[in-house]
DNA sequence: GTCTATATGGGGATAGAC
DNA sequence: GTCTATCCCCATATAGAC
C-alpha cells in the first residue's frame, strides 16, 4: 500500500472513531486494525496519537473557516461597493452556511461531530488548536456584526454570538436528538432547512432588544 | 470514616473528574485517591464505574428537571384560573433557569459541563439515561410551547426547541469561549446575564417567522 | 514503509484478610 | 466497610527484522 493511502486512510478512519467515541475512548489498536494497516503506522506516519488527533482537525476546520472568510470577504466587498453595510442575514450564512454543508459530505456526520467535540473539549492541547483555528474568524465576524448592528455594544454581540455558536454546535453534533425531541417529525438530515432554519432563530436572536433587568450593564 | 461520607465524598470528586477530564479520561484511581478513599471503595458503593457515571448524574439532573416541572406547573395553573395560554417568556424561564441557576452551587462549573457531557455523550448508556430524565420535560414543554404559540407546528417548535437547547448548553458548558469571544468583555459569571440574555435570544428565535428553505438561499 | 514482538505502564475489577 | 494484593486486559510507543 502506498504511503500516501495509508496516510489519508488513518486520517479517515481516526476521524470516524474519535468523532463517534471520543479521544480517550478509540485506541490506535482500533484505528489501525479498521484501516487495515499496522498498528505501528500511526507512530510512523505522524509521530503520536496526540498528532494524528490535531491533523485530524486541522484537515477539516481549516477549509471550513476559509469558506466562511470568503464568503465575508465577499459580502463586505458587495456592501461596500453599494455603500451600505452589510446585511445581518447575510453574515449569519457566511457563519453557518460552511460548517452545516458539511452535510453533504461523505463523512459530514463525523466532521460535524468532530466540530462540537472541538468546542467541547477543555483538554488543554485541543483548546490551543480551536484559538489557533478560530480567532481570525472570531474577531472578523464579530467587526461585521457591529457594522450590520450598530446598535449592539460589543458585549453584546458577543453574547448573542455565544448563543449562536451553540445552537449551530448542538444542530451539528445532535441530529439524532433532534428526532427525539420531536419523536419523529423532523428531518435532521435536510442540509437546506437546517441552515435556513438555523438563520431565522439566530436572526430574531441577533435583533431582538437587550432587556434591561438589575444587572444588564453595557460596555 | 462512615459510609455515607465516603459515597457522598465519591460522588463529589467524581463529579469534578468526570467534567473535567471525561469518563474514560478519569480512572478509578485518581476517583479514590482524590478523595482518600480506597481503591476499592468505588465498585463496594457503587458495583462498578458505570454505575458510578450514572449515579453522579441522576443526583444532579432529576433535581432540576423537578423544577422546572414544578414552575411549568405553576405558570400552566395560573394561566388556566385566568384564561389564557401560557407565555412564551415564562415557558423559557422555566426551561432555562433552573440549569443555569446551577452556577450559583458550590460545584455548579462541574455540574454544568456535566451537563453538556450528558447532552454530548453518544455512548449507548448515557444516551439511554438521558431519555430516561428528559423525555417527560420534552414532552410537557413541547406541548406548553404549542399553546402559547400555535401558530407553529409541533416540527417547527421541534426545530426552535433543538436551538434553543443547543445555545443554553454550549453557554452552560463553555464559559471559558464567552470570555475568549469578547476578548474579556462579557462575564459569563454572572448568572442574572445570562438567564436573562438567553431568554432574550431565545424569546426572539422562538417568534420568528419561518421562512421556505427553497425560496431563502443567501447570494 | 511495513511488519512482529515487546517494553512499560495504566486500567477495572475482585478475593480475602482485617 | 475498608484494606492489600493481585488478576488480567488494554493502552501507547518503540526496536529491529524484512
Amino acid at each position: 500500500m502506498k504511503p500516501f493511502d495509508t496516510h489519508t486512510k488513518l486520517l479517515d478512519v481516526a476521524e470516524k472513531l474519535f468523532a463517534k467515541n471520543g479521544f480517550k475512548g478509540t485506541s490506535l489498536r482500533v484505528i489501525t486494525q479498521e484501516a487495515g494497516v499496522n498498528l505501528a503506522a500511526v507512530n510512523y506516519h505522524f509521530g503520536s496519537k496526540e498528532r494524528l488527533i490535531r491533523e485530524v482537525f486541522r484537515r477539516r476546520v481549516g477549509p471550513v473557516n476559509q469558506r466562511r472568510l470568503e464568503k465575508l470577504d465577499r459580502i463586505e466587498e458587495k456592501a461596500n461597493i453599494e455603500g451600505r453595510n452589510p446585511e445581518l442575514r447575510e453574515i449569519l450564512d457566511a457563519f453557518i452556511e460552511p460548517p452545516i454543508q458539511l452535510m453533504n459530505h461523505p463523512s459530514g456526520k463525523a466532521i460535524m461531530r468532530l466540530f462540537s467535540r472541538l468546542i467541547i473539549e477543555s483538554k488543554k492541547e485541543i483548546a490551543e488548536l480551536f484559538i489557533d483555528q478560530f480567532a481570525e474568524v472570531v474577531e472578523r465576524f464579530l467587526q461585521a456584526f457591529h457594522r450590520a448592528l450598530p446598535q449592539f455594544s460589543q458585549s453584546e454581540l458577543s453574547w448573542k454570538m455565544h448563543f449562536m455558536i451553540g445552537a449551530m454546535a448542538h444542530a451539528m453534533a445532535e441530529p439524532f436528538r433532534l428526532k427525539f425531541l420531536s419523536q419523529g417529525l423532523c428531518d435532521p438530515s435536510d442540509v437546506q432547512a437546517t441552515i435556513t432554519r438555523l438563520i431565522d432563530f439566530c436572526q430574531a436572536g441577533f435583533l431582538a432588544p437587550v432587556s434591561n433587568p438589575d444587572s444588564a450593564e453595557e460596555a
